[in-house]
DNA sequence: AGTTTATACTAATACTATTAGGATAAACTA
DNA sequence: TAGTTTATCCTAATAGTATTAGTATAAACT
């Protein structure tokens, strides 16, 4: 076996510096071929070793796999935060909550892939990784549902954050499948955004 | 190989029978295990033969995924027609078109996956099944501009139609992720289809 | 009755994940 | 400094995957 957490602080550092290495070189396997298609062998050849070398930093395949998935959704919760930061009125933070969703998709395919589309056969992420997820959607629902006061509607708040959800991520997928490589803004699907905005104002807005 | 097309009537039926249990079987695989755990070796278990001998059937495991593909567009066309047949007002076909949109995603998950999540690493469908998706596709949109005419919106008619489609498809995958096993109407995003159609309503009626 | 051939098979090749066990060199310790 | 420990790599092996080549058989055709 390996670890025995009394390494020297050098070889801790190396250890980390090689397990994030394994990990970028992950993603750029994924975002070359779809997330389901990262292998060991292909991962051994790019990082110049053999195969079974890489058992020394994770156990097994679908461990790797669920280090990305809690690695997305440790991504995902900072780029919202960072995103939606300075929102003014509801309908500026459900802007900005639409757009940080699907601009993250686009910068980060194989993540957004990974923890929002599961594509690989077999992958279950831990029930660690899980709770990561299941805490950063929370907050998600939480900061949304703040806002909510300003709104009209006969819906439960959970039900209107389901809602506006469901169609970030509608337009987000379909945005992915079709032309993944424009920007936010442009495109089929990724220009539509303000057309939904325009729809829930038009529905909720106190007149 | 195989085929010289001018089989006895008999081989010929036998032989297509032969390659209905063989589609059938595989949509059992990846219902049970999701669309891109479907392997020659777990078929030909199930079908008690040896795994080689699928070969005199399908030329490849992702021959068999593209006959599935093309399955699942013809099926996904025959449902829509028979789903959205006696639609009165606009907001009845548009109700129709999401309800059609997943209830087929519910009684065929696996079909729904391979057609509209792309999930499996290495499977491009062949130019003449996306002729017949392109074709399916572009029915449904005839079909829904069609009712456009009552509709008071400033967008375009295909921009409209394909916010609706995002709307259909996000509430869709996020029902399919979290509550497959339930039918249309019921769960977090399953019920959520009336609360779009009202967005809808309030948002484009002509007052 | 004899020939053709669709359909199955076995054997082999080249991938994949993973485990076992050994070599090495860096780091720790006396 | 010399000796020990051990992190990290390796090779070899097992078992599962897709696929191809070549062969046997029995159903169908002549």
């Amino acid at each position: 076996m390996s670890t025995k957490n009394t390494l020297s602080p050098r070889r801790q550092r190396n250890r980390e510096r090689t397990i994030q290495t394994i990990l970028d070189t992950a993603r750029d396997i994924m975002r070359e071929n779809g997330a389901a298609a990262l292998t060991i062998h292909e991962l051994a050849r790019r990082l110049e070793i053999r195969p079974p070398s890489l058992y020394n930093y994770f156990s097994s395949l679908m461990e790797i796999y669920d280090a990305l998935f809690q690695l997305g959704f440790t991504l995902w919760d900072k780029h919202f935060e960072e995103y939606i930061q300075n929102a003014q009125t509801w309908q500026d933070e459900i802007r900005l909550a639409m757009e940080a969703y699907m601009v993250f998709a686009i910068q980060n395919p194989e993540l957004f892939q990974l923890c929002f589309e599961r594509p690989v056969p077999g992958f279950v992420p831990s029930e660690e990784s899980l709770q990561i997820s299941i805490g950063n959607l929370e907050n998600l629902y939480a900061r949304i549902s703040k806002v909510q006061t300003d709104i009209q509607s006969d819906l439960e708040p959970k039900q209107m954050t389901d809602l506006m959800i469901a169609i970030a991520h509608g337009l987000t997928a379909l945005h992915m499948s079709n032309e993944p490589q424009l920007p936010l803004g442009q495109g089929r699907f990724g220009s539509l955004i303000p057309a939904a905005l325009d729809l829930l104002d038009k529905a909720w807005s106190k007149k």
